[in-house]
Order: structure tokens, then C-alpha cells, then sequence
DNA sequence: CAATTATATTACTATATGGTTATATAGCGA
DNA sequence: TCGCTATATAACCATATAGTAATATAATTG
């Protein structure tokens, strides 16, 4: 379905947002609030990101709209916003594994 | 479904590919292909991108799994091989859409 | 208000990478 | 073999960004 035209401007959007997902640290932040939303407190020890490190991947997460924010008392709790990026990264898995499979064929002839 | 336990290794590699996607260059060669096989010189053309740039692009996007390629005398022909980029793309495309509708909504209030 | 804790930001360094020009390689025909 | 064309690679520069340490801001409590 869509498939909209993907105009330069579109296409340099989607590029964006894909580059937020070009990033270890950050699909790991991602996966670990899969769990349920934490702390930027919790997310440090669930990441072993240091908090300067981790507060600057949270801001690119939260400005590409991929977690929300929500502050309490001391604390600002960060959540999924996009559950939509496991699809993402499923697609990218299965990308993997059936190059894996090719490969391992490859070898096999 | 899946959901692998996605080890820090699998992060990595994903991370890999999300970046090869985060080029505005790369997606428009990957849009351009899916109207078919195109060999370098059509590329040029129909990107605008100079030779040496776009041979390093295709490059990447080879090394990526996202083309094939072969040879035909002179020329060498790009095809792509990952027909899955682009429900990347239109999930990417459909948070996009998600958010503008959000953004829209909250300015109307 | 002062002290404390949690988070964000700034300033900096090191590294990676996109773009470009120049050069190299590969395949074709004479 | 020698040109000629198509594509790939090398070398370089400029820019972007991840990581870090230090500092600033925000919220809470006494």
C-alpha cells in the first residue's frame, strides 16, 4: 500500500529518522523501554550508558517522536512512543537472517 | 511476531543497516530502482549524483544487501535485491504522517 | 532560602563519513 | 596490442556526531 511519491524533502525526513535508528546506543535504550517506561535513572543501569551519554541519545529519541516524556517530581520518565520500530528492526532481522541462510547455502555448494 | 532476543551483537548489525538507510543519496537510489535494474550510467542520470559519490553509495548499499548486481560487458547493472526496504520506508513514512496529524491536532487546539 | 538529587546542556576531543578530484581497473573493439 | 568507455578506488577535505567531563537547570526537602 501508500507508497507516496517520496518527494527529495520526504525522502531527506525519512533519512533522519532512520539515522536515529543507525545507532547501537540508541536501539538499545529503545529495546530495554520495550519492558515498560523507566526512569532516565533506571534506563542507566538497564543500558550502562553514563547519564550525560544517555540524556543525549534520549533527546534525539524524543525529538524524532520515538519515546515521550513525562516528568515526576525529580524524575522524568521516558516511554515508547512508536512501537512501530520493532517492526523496523524485525524487517532488519529477517533482512539479516536471510542473508545469513544465503550465505551459509553459499558456502555449502 | 519474532522478537529475537536481540543480543548486542544483533543491535550492532542492525544498527549497520539502519545506517546505510539514513542517506538521503541511498534512498533515492533505492527509489530510483524500484522502477527495475538500471546499470551506473542510467544511476548518474537519474540521480544527479556525480560517478565517483554514487559508486560509493552503490558500494555501501552492495556491502548492505539491499542491491545486486551484475555484469554486462561495459556496464554494470544495479538491481534491487530487498524488496522489504520499502515497508521500512512506509512504516518510516506512516510515523511521519502520525506525527505531522499530531503536530496539526495540537496546534488546532 | 540552602542543600540535595535527578536530569539536561555545554565544551571539547576523536572518529567516521559524504563529497570531490584524480587515478586505477575492467572490458570492448580495431 | 592500443585506445576507448564504464566503473571502482584512493586521497583528501570538511562536516557531523558519539563519548566524556564539567557545569547548569529543575524539582524536592528541610
Amino acid at each position: 500500500m501508500s507508497s507516496k511519491p517520496l518527494t527529495p524533502e520526504t525522502i531527506r525526513e525519512v533519512a533522519l529518522r532512520f539515522k536515529v535508528l543507525a545507532e547501537p546506543a540508541r536501539l538499545l535504550v529503545l529495546n530495554v523501554l520495550r519492558e515498560g517506561p523507566l526512569n532516565v535513572g533506571e534506563l542507566i543501569e538497564e543500558t550502562g550508558l553514563n547519564q550525560a551519554n544517555l540524556s543525549k541519545h534520549l533527546q534525539l529519541l524524543h525529538a524524532g517522536g520515538f519515546v515521550s516524556r513525562q516528568r515526576d517530581g525529580l524524575y522524568v520518565v521516558y516511554e515508547l512512543s512508536e512501537a512501530s520500530v520493532f517492526a523496523l528492526c524485525d524487517i532488519m532481522c529477517g533482512q539479516l537472517q536471510r542473508q545469513a541462510t544465503a550465505h551459509a547455502r553459499r558456502l555449502r555448494r
